[in-house]
Formats: C-alpha cells, sequence, structure tokens
DNA sequence: GTTGATTGGGCTAGTGTCAGACCATTGATG
DNA sequence: CATCAATGGTCTGACACTAGCCCAATCAAC
C-alpha cells in the first residue's frame, strides 16, 4: 500500500549527505562556489550542526567539497561533472536497475509535463515572461561546461514559476533521479540543436497560454531524452 | 532554494501520526477495519515499534482508533468522516491558509493530468483495464458513505497503473492534502452527476489511449471540484 | 602588527529512537 | 474448562540526534 510506506528513508546523516550531494550534482551550488555557513545551513536543513558536520566531513573525503576555516572560509564545491561516458551510463543504469529507470523517467514525465501545462493555463506578470526568456536564453548561450546547469535551472523554473512548491520540490525530485543518466550521456551538437528547438517549443507554447501545446512540447522533449538513453544503452 | 530545505518534517513521532491518519482519512483502512499488527506495521514504515506505539496511543486519545487487546485484537478504526459542512470547510481552509490550498490544488492538476496522460499513452493489458473499469463501477455504484473513500481509490488507481511508484505517492500526497476539503463539501446528486461522466470521460480517453483527451478530462474534472470549493467559500 | 568579525572544530548534557526480550490479555479450539 | 497462538503492554541498554556553548583559525580593515 502506498501510504504505509516507511516514513523515514534513512537516517538524518544520511539524508543530509544525499541532499547536499542534490544541490551539488544539480549545479545549486556550482563548482568553486561555497555551501552556506553550517549553523545557517544545518537551520534550513533542519538538522543539527553535528550531524551536518558528519555529512560535510563524508563529502570532503568524498572529495565533494573543500573545507576551509576562518573568515571567508568555509565548504567549497571542488566536484565537477564527469566528461560524459555511454560506461558509466551502463554502471549507473546497473546500479539504480531498470524498474527504478522507468519509474523515475515516469514520474518526471508526468510532473514536468503537469507543470508546463499547469503553468501555460495561468496568466503569467511580465517579470514571469521575463524570467522564462531569460532561463531559456541562458541554456543557449551555455557552454559544455555549463549546459547541464543551466538545462537544469531552465527546467526548474517552469515548475517554481506555477507558484506550487510542492509541485516544484516533486520536479526538483524528478531531475535529481535522472541526473546522472544525462551527466552520462554524450552532448552531440546534433542532439543540443534538436533540444534547442524543443525548448523554444515549450517557452512559446507557455507564453502563448496554450497549455495542450505545452505539455506537447515536454512530452516530446522528453521522449527525446528517454530516447537517447536507450540508444547509448542498447 | 527548494533544493535546501528541511530534510526531515518532524520527528518519527509526529510524521507516524500523520502517515496513519493519511491512511485513515483516505480510507485504506476504512471504517471497523483494524491496522497490521504493531509488529509487521512497524516494520512497514520504517520505525521502532514503541514510536509507532506511541502515535496509536495519539490517535486512540482522539478518537480515531479503539485498541483492543488479546488474539483477534488490534487497533480498529472509528472514524468516520464527518457530515459535509460548509462551516467546517470554512475552517479547514483557514487553517491551512489560502497559499497552501492553491499550491494544493496546483499540485494536484499537475501531478493527477501527468499520470492520466502517462497511462493513456502506454499500452495496458487486460487485467489493468479490468481494474480500472471496475473501480470506476465502485465509484458509481457507492453509497454517501463510501462515495469519498472509492472516489479516492479511483484516481489512485489511475496514478498506481502507470507503474510509477514515485508518481503513485505523489498523486496520494495531493490527494490527502486536499481531501479534508472535499470531506467538507456537500454531495449533492448533480454534483455526482457530473462528477460520474467526468470520471467515464477518464477512463474512455485512458482505454482509448488517447492521451491529450485522458489530461484534458482529467484537468476538466479537477477543475470542476475546484470551482465547487470556490462556490462554498464565496 | 593588532583587532575583530566570521567561520569551522569540538565538547557535553539531555532527549529521541531503536532492537529485542519478556509480560498480560484475549478468545477460538479441542 | 484448559490450552495456545496472536496480539497489545512494558522494560532495558545502546545509539542517534539535538541545543548550546566555547575554542581555533583566518583574513580584511585599521
Amino acid at each position: 500500500m502506498t501510504v504505509l510506506r516507511p516514513v523515514r528513508a534513512g537516517n538524518a546523516f544520511e539524508e543530509t549527505v544525499e541532499r547536499l550531494l542534490q544541490a551539488i550534482k544539480l549545479g545549486v551550488v556550482g563548482p568553486g562556489e561555497k555551501l552556506p555557513p553550517e549553523r545557517e545551513l544545518a537551520v534550513q536543513l533542519g538538522i543539527s550542526r553535528v550531524t551536518l558536520r558528519e555529512a560535510i566531513r563524508a563529502l570532503q573525503e568524498a572529495d565533494y567539497l573543500d573545507v576551509r576555516r576562518g573568515r571567508y572560509g568555509g565548504a567549497f564545491v571542488t566536484y565537477v561533472p564527469p566528461r560524459p561516458d555511454t560506461g558509466d551510463l551502463r554502471r549507473v543504469v546497473a546500479d539504480m536497475g531498470t524498474d527504478d529507470l522507468a519509474d523515475a523517467l515516469t514520474f518526471r514525465m508526468a510532473v514536468e509535463c503537469g507543470a508546463a501545462a499547469v503553468l501555460a493555463a495561468g496568466p503569467l506578470t511580465g517579470d514571469q515572461r521575463d524570467l522564462l526568456c531569460r532561463r531559456l536564453a541562458d541554456v543557449n548561450e551555455a557552454g559544455v561546461e555549463d549546459y547541464r546547469r543551466l538545462d537544469t535551472a531552465f527546467h526548474l523554473s517552469v515548475a517554481e514559476l506555477t507558484g506550487s512548491s510542492l509541485l516544484a520540490t516533486a520536479c526538483a525530485d524528478a531531475r535529481l533521479r535522472v541526473s546522472d543518466l544525462l551527466n552520462a550521456i554524450p552532448m552531440l551538437q546534433v542532439n543540443l540543436d534538436h533540444s534547442a528547438t524543443q525548448h523554444e517549443a515549450i517557452v512559446a507554447a507557455i507564453l502563448a497560454g496554450d497549455s495542450e501545446a505545452a505539455r506537447r512540447a515536454v512530452s516530446e522533449h522528453l521522449e527525446g531524452t528517454a530516447a537517447l538513453l536507450r540508444g547509448f544503452l542498447s
């Protein structure tokens, strides 16, 4: 029964490591940037500083972070996304299992399509339109290094602009579950061009207030990514 | 930042109470039925028996459960959904806040539409079609007492049939967030008839494999509910 | 240099949570 | 009526987590 599932995914330490890894891998804190101060971060995460420090130390020992003391010190992100490698891809898929993979792709398809449709259905302020266009432009201008991070930011803006934090959280969660996969896919120019066209279509549909077109555009975009995945796996 | 939100919603006791309340209010365990034995339930929920017992005692003291000892004993559900009352509705909305209300409705719209679209897009086995039709028939044959519970079961089957447990969980969560509201809405025959028509349309679209029609049908259904809510609130 | 603000590092006492064992009660079955 | 299996009730020792406090290091500003 869906509702009588475990109340907690693990202990506080494990969940904190997981969450920080999310922030790093999704590029919420990019390479070279630093996490908020421990005291502040502990409050945001709703845990004690002791537990947070244990998590940070684990990530430090795994070479994700470089921790420096003193004023202007902090926990700096050293992690840079690995170069795409289809060998990694197979390994990642083997780690997560094909069932979980299908689950994650289905979930992402549902929530991102839903978010785009909802966003297109509602009225948008000028600021919101500007933000969306800005994020789109960011992705289009992105170099290879920044592409995934800015692509993530674009997708998440769509969810955040709906004004529903539940929905934004769900989309962030969905994105995270496929981020290791996406990072392992080689970025070929032809695919990037294709994605760019689809991104344009998504934004156009949202700005036009065409809910069904928005859903269809996101659906095609994600289906394209899934097909790419299947291609590199077979 | 969405990703640096609290790692845990509360302590184990609080989360457990919340989860059991979900099971009771969503009708996963109906009035008169009993929860699984403590030892078993504790394993399912991933918590210790001590913590589970504290949660059960809290629900017992709040008159949701009747706990009996001995063989054939257990924690029996005594809670029956209150009679719809628009006064309750205003109170519930005041409790959750209008922002959270909008958030919950938006979230539900996105995930349920997404689930229906995904389900319609994929191929269905005969068993799956049967289950869907069965749930639809259950709602149509339901009395006033059982209506909400079977309506919930119908909506959740759509999500569960996608095969994505992440999606099923998201839909259950969304439903829960509006269940107090739905329970407070009077059930007028005209509304029930309207819902029945919409349910039929949803199932028809899914069985026909028409993804966009499925999304549209769910969208109209949920928009209808939202409109009903706004009506009783103004 | 010296200072002071900011940040990570470490300690302690108290509370929450857990696993496992054992006790108490109930009621169908023989 | 006696038995016994299933179930809730209780206790204990160990570990996880927290809040709060103070120490140590760093570096810009003076």
